[in-house]
DNA sequence: GCAAGGTC
């Protein structure tokens, strides 16, 4: 019997060609110049038995989806009839060749057996797969292979534990990308058409909405504005330092701080008055500081912005370079692979000799790809400056994982000096352990603490009355950016950073180097891209979570590329949120809404055309009250793109 | 000219 099976990448379909073969295995080329057909023999045991295999794949997705032509003009018929329009799928032209491979393979083959990645956009390009070869053989027999990593024995296994490919998945999907496609070309052309006229620097620009790159500019204004709108608060605080052993020990106030000055004057009188304090409590315990959690792409883009400054994308195209695969292999081969280096080598030497430790276990598992880490030893020779830097962290963050936490004691003294109650938090660390080879933390932010003994009573060296002013939040740096498009199931992994890329193109925000600048050195700094000045409205001033006090102010470092809106980014939202909906675009409400409505498909809960038919109708009533409610978009466009003072 | 999602 001749089985055809259909993996959803390159790398896929050698890895698991090379597994099932057992190395026995001829190659041939197709016309696509990525695509390769291996064919070999396998027993795939039970119903199917010995049989001879072709193993190929696709390059992602194979279809997309369009409007027919009649749908072409931006403005005949008008925008909202693309919420009913007629859609088809066709198969992009660079694409023609591998639907033509799968159509010439399945002619001889009597089952199709799909290897897609097991997430849902992998069940979905299964199904075009499916949808190619039946072009070829219209009763082919489909399977599909239920695997998370390219291991051997993991790969031998699924082989032979064939599931059916879920329809629910596929529905879930195709709704995405059919909601997607009309919510995203209506608002888009929509937009353009009747925002342009207004001239100007509007005359060119093209105006998109996207249900991610929306929010995402949403966070980004929504920042912009608690930085703008922050309104300083004054607080005062107690301080208190004791000298002891040639160390000096700062108590921090169990209050932390008031915003009131009165009461902090009669408070810190009574403590001086007390003259005295007493130690109440003296806790000493072993601590830990724990090792890095296996990558993740996206942890690895906040790294590469943070710790490497790169942006997102660079980062992820490196990373593309390296492959990931999964702990279920030996970790300690990868381990021994890394000893050759001058720089982590001796580390790595002694992981092997026994300090190996299990990688800890995210939360994370998208039963798709293994946490990102090296599969080989690269020299410091063969990497440019850019890979070299991220492979380095890629390794020693994988090194961090498969040694011990670091070891420490942690000692806590609590103290009573007039009514008032303060504490001191130190460290001591035992054993450096994964701090050694992970140079990215540091772990000495706490001292050693001099001995205290419990219930003794000093005179304190100093007690002061300090105050303070509360400061605004910090722009959203990329990694910011990520981690809230992350929290809000804004994009998927690899996406988001081209999301971001997205709202620049659209000169919806920009970015500026924040060197400890002030939000006026910002404005001054970048006119050019025109950056926001003078905005009101949103924001939540004073207060609220973003507060943060003067003393804790010092993290701006310099060269950190953070996100500003330009002023059309700030007329948009502000736009959209003064129509005030019950429905808001700017704000990840709608796409987290997507995502149940998707889950629910999966479970289920609802069919693919209940969703369709709900979410259209929900869409198109936002449209039509956008229509009506133009005027309000238009005026927040005046507002911050023309009536600017250099213009 | 327009979305988001795969991947090369």
């Amino acid at each position: 019997m001749r089985v055809l099976c259909v993996a959803e990448k390159p790398s896929i379909s050698k890895a698991v060609a090379g597994h099932l073969s057992g190395g026995s295995v001829q190659t041939h080329n197709t016309r696509n110049q990525y695509i390769k057909n291996y064919s070999f023999d396998f027993d795939f045991g039970q119903s199917l038995g010995q049989c001879a295999v072709t193993m190929t794949c696709v390059a992602g997705h194979l279809t997309h989806i369009e409007f027919t032509s009649e749908y072409k003009n931006w403005s005949y018929p008008p925008p909202d009839s693309l919420f009913n329009a007629p859609i088809v799928t066709s198969i992009h032209d660079d694409k023609k060749s591998m639907a033509k491979n799968l159509a010439d393979q399945a002619k001889h083959a009597r089952v199709l057996i799909i290897w897609t990645d097991c997430d849902r956009e992998g069940e979905h390009i299964g199904q075009e797969i499916v949808d190619a070869a039946r072009k070829g053989n219209s009763s082919i027999q489909v399977k599909r292979a239920r695997f998370s990593n390219v291991e051997r024995a993991h790969v031998l296994s699924a082989a032979r534990r064939l599931v059916n490919l879920d329809e629910k998945q596929v529905d879930a999907v195709s709704t995405r990308i059919e909601l997607d496609l009309r919510i995203g070309y209506a608002f888009t052309r929509f937009m353009t058409n009747s925002l342009r006229p207004l001239g100007g620097a509007m005359e060119n620009l093209t105006l998109s909405y996207g249900s991610c790159q929306f929010p995402t500019l949403g966070f980004v204004v929504d920042r912009y504005f608690r930085v703008k709108n922050f309104v300083p608060e004054q607080f005062w605080s107690i301080k208190l330092l004791h000298n002891r052993d040639g160390k000096k020990v700062n108590f921090s106030w169990a209050r932390s701080r008031l915003f009131d000055r009165m009461t902090t004057i009669i408070i810190y009188e009574r403590c001086l008055a007390a003259k005295t304090a007493k130690i109440t409590n003296v806790q000493e315990k072993p601590t830990r500081k724990f090792k890095p959690l296996p990558l993740t792409t996206v942890e690895l883009q906040k790294a590469a912005t943070r710790l490497l400054r790169m942006n997102g994308q660079q980062a992820m195209t490196i990373a593309e370079e390296t492959d990931r695969f999964d702990k279920g292999m030996n970790l300690k081969a990868l381990v021994q692979k890394q000893t050759p280096d001058q720089r982590w080598g001796q580390f790595a030497q002694s992981l092997v000799n026994g300090a190996f430790s299990q990688p800890r276990e995210g939360r994370h598992d998208d039963k798709a790809h293994p946490p990102i880490h090296p599969i080989t030893y690269a020299a410091p020779s063969v990497l440019n400056s850019d890979e070299g830097r991220l492979y380095e962290y890629v390794v020693r963050r994988f090194l961090a994982c498969c040694s011990e936490d670091a070891i420490g004691m942690a000692t806590n003294i609590d103290l009573q000096y007039g009514s008032e109650a303060f504490s001191a938090h130190g460290v001591i660390v035992l054993e450096r352990n994964y701090l050694d080879v992970f140079v990215y933390e540091k772990w000495d932010n706490t001292a050693e603490l001099p001995k205290f003994t419990r219930g003794e009573t000093f005179q304190p060296t100093e007690a002061l009355m300090t105050e303070g002013k509360t400061t605004p939040p910090d722009y959203l740096t990329e990694a910011d950016l990520i981690a809230l498009m992350d929290a809000n199931g804004i994009g998927t992994d690899a996406t988001m950073a081209e999301h971001i890329q997205k709202i620049q193109d659209r000169e919806y925000v920009a970015t500026i180097d924040r060197g400890g600048q002030t939000a006026e050195d910002v404005d001054d700094a970048h006119t050019e891209a025109q950056p926001t000045r003078g905005g009101r409205g949103r924001g939540r001033g004073r207060g609220g979570r973003g507060r943060r006090d003067s003393g804790t102010s010092g993290g701006r470092r310099g060269g950190i590329r953070v996100f500003v809106p330009t002023q059309l980014g700030v007329a948009l939202i502000l736009g959209y949120d003064r129509m005030d909906f019950d429905i808001s675009l700017s704000k990840p409400f709608l796409r987290k809404e997507m995502e149940l409505k998707m889950r629910a498909i999966c479970e289920g809960q609802t069919t693919r055309e209940v969703v369709l038919r709900e979410s259209i109708n929900q869409y198109r009533r936002v449209f039509m009250q956008t229509q009506e409610r133009l005027d309000v978009l238009r005026a927040a466009c005046r507002e911050f793109v023309f009536a600017q003072p250099h213009r």
